[in-house]
DNA sequence: ACAAAAGTTTCCATATAACTCAACTTTTTT
DNA sequence: AAAAAAGTTGAGTTATATGGAAACTTTTGT
């Protein structure tokens, strides 16, 4: 494991990459998040169809769609659309949130 | 305000809409972030563009569309891709970010 | 080293998101 | 109450996301 907390929750994308998520086994974490970066949605999916232990073809069955297609979504060759994200993830039992953050300061009025 | 709390820094939709994000003018807050379901995309664009005091027309500028595309965007007329969500939020100036988290309870290998 | 499984790529069709323009409605201002 | 500004709607076009089929490549297992 990467992190020495054990009350670790929380962990970007780069991390997961960094340790790769499929070795990492402990039955501890029953549940927890992480963020990520648009770009890196393809990633995202993969890495939690990989915890969930699907291959593309198993996941692809559970939308209903061909395992080719899960390859495109993993690998970013498409914009892909809100829809699409959440059918995905709500096939993997996971649930997608969108945070919206300000900086205030950043914003000038013409 | 309808918060009692000043550290609040996070809040859902229902709440900015409860208490009309218009009126909000507090100035010590400089950022903060708050959560969205994904149907509540639009509402969460009108209130970000609110924040900022632009107009759809204004909005529609910045980004290079008309108007009516803003006036769409915000109804949910349509499945929007992230691509589309990005270019407005990048216009004012807010950050997005998705999270997902998976509750390894509710899953059952087939 | 071979076979099987998993993942990728290309070509293609179809559906639909992104967008404009113009007319219309609602809200705000004076 | 009128005018101006802001927002909405509908019809139509264009670009592109979704998806399938099949061949191909890479990885894994034995």
């Amino acid at each position: 494991m990467a992190t020495k907390n054990k009350k670790m929750k929380m962990m970007t994308l780069d991390q997961m990459k960094d340790k790769d998520i499929g070795k990492v086994g402990t039955p501890e974490r029953d549940k927890y998040e992480f963020e990520l970066r648009m770009e890196v949605l393809g990633d995202m999916i993969k890495s939690v169809r990989k915890e969930r232990n699907l291959t593309q073809e198993q996941l692809g069955e559970l939308i209903g769609v061909q395992k080719s297609q899960i390859s495109k979504l993993e690998r970013n060759t498409k914009n892909v659309t809100i829809e699409t994200i959440l059918k995905v993830f709500r096939a993997l039992k996971a649930n997608v949130r969108f945070s919206v953050e300000m900086n205030e300061s950043e914003f000038k009025v013409a």
